[in-house]
DNA sequence: CGCGTGCTTGAACATTATCAAACAGTGTGG
DNA sequence: CCACACTGTTTGATAATGTTCAAGCACGCG
């Protein structure tokens, strides 16, 4: 088998087989985007609603002046493109080429409104996407910026496919750290220092600048949750 | 009529007038509590959903070493309680004495699997809240203290009762000092300094320290969204 | 080989936090 | 009714964390 990034390594379009993925498979379209691409473009209509199979995305934000934030990394099994109104509150570019499956807004709508199970799943899957952001409020709101990194790479480790949680001892990091800087509120030079000063004092390695090892992965569970 | 504060003003249990509101209408008990309460507490069993009805909440989440994140104010209209495992993600406490509904998550649940338009209803309620969550991710990523404080006024503004969004030009605010700066990612001094640097700049009025008059509002929107 | 992009490192600076103290408003008991 | 205590707010001085600006380095690609 190729040594593909875990990140490039697809998963199968739907997991659960069940009637309501049955319907989903019914409707749906897979399409594929190389690099920098953008799928969605923010305040645009939201006419589709999106689940990613293989390959790395971006949520962002932009502010009038140009500041960027990176609302969500979106990873294969991810579901994008949820919108309560017309148009789609932020825009979804790609990281690193990637593979995903489009369905139409309007057979989504129509599914949910014909199938209580669906509805009960996506109520369920936002559900999910609510208490992640509320754990990243808290990461913005209250962690120092080491406590941030530390928290993300983690994630990052847990969030990779065929990874038991709380196990991998490495990740691959799709994105730059100009697009890290815009997920955790710092900015790339921070990222950049606090990643030298965990290889400096041995709790992580950096063969490459996309490749983290963990060395001594209780320490940056310790830092994660701010017990130091 | 009593010159009560608009936060304290009751709103109708149930707004929309459809199938839906009278199937919730037929599940919900009326309960009201007092200031400082703890209504839910992170980590329990997640038995009930909630909807406020008058009054005000703030939803909490802490750290070990007891930093606190307010991740959301809850006023009348709002729904709270939802989540996607057995347990509540976060704590939820009174701020200003508060009414609100609470229904059986077992009862919800199974209007959700039989009644299709409350699956969507829900979905659409929660969609709302993730894009809100969104919007916060962005004020406490990328905004300054003073273009956050801005953004809270504002927001608040239009989000009370009985208002014009974007013309109420005042604002009681239920909550203190240090829920206002634990919800912006800030200390209970910068709160204070950046309120009272507004008050000297004539951009706002504070007749009592909860009281905010807004003498020039469009400066404050300038603010809020980093144009200077 | 040279260019470009992205990453790292350093020095100076800014913003916001921390520590400390004074002040205001409210309720309680003498 | 006043003194007192309590909580919440404001203000000031100092310090820390992270940013900004600037330059050098590394890797990949034409």
């Amino acid at each position: 088998m190729a040594a593909r990034p875990a990140y490039l390594r697809p998963v199968p379009a739907i997991s659960a087989r069940d009637h309501v993925a049955t319907e989903l498979e019914r409707i749906g379209t897979v399409v594929t985007a190389v690099r920098g691409m953008t799928v969605i473009e923010e305040d645009c209509a939201a006419e589709y609603v999106f689940k990613v199979v293989a390959g790395a995305l971006r949520a962002v934000r932009l502010l009038p002046d140009g500041r960027r934030y990176v609302t969500k990394f979106l990873l294969p099994g991810d579901y994008f493109g949820f919108s309560e109104g017309e148009s789609y509150g932020q825009s979804v570019e790609v990281v690193g080429d990637a593979t995903f499956i489009r369905y139409s807004r309007s057979s989504f709508d129509a599914l949910l409104a014909r199938d209580p199970a669906a509805g009960r799943r996506f109520f369920g899957v936002v559900c999910g996407e609510l208490c992640a952001a509320q754990e990243r409020l808290l990461l913005l709101g209250r962690k120092s910026a080491l406590e941030r990194l530390a928290t993300f790479l983690l994630g990052m480790a847990d969030r990779s496919i065929a990874a038991t949680p709380g196990e991998n001892n490495e990740v691959h990091l799709p994105m730059n750290r100009s697009d890290i800087a815009d997920y955790l509120g710092l900015t790339v030079e921070t990222v950049s220092r606090l990643l030298t000063q965990l290889r400096h004092h041995r709790i992580i390695d950096l063969p490459t600048s996309n490749h983290v090892v963990f060395l001594k992965r209780e320490e940056l569970e310790t830092i994660s949750c701010g017990e130091r």
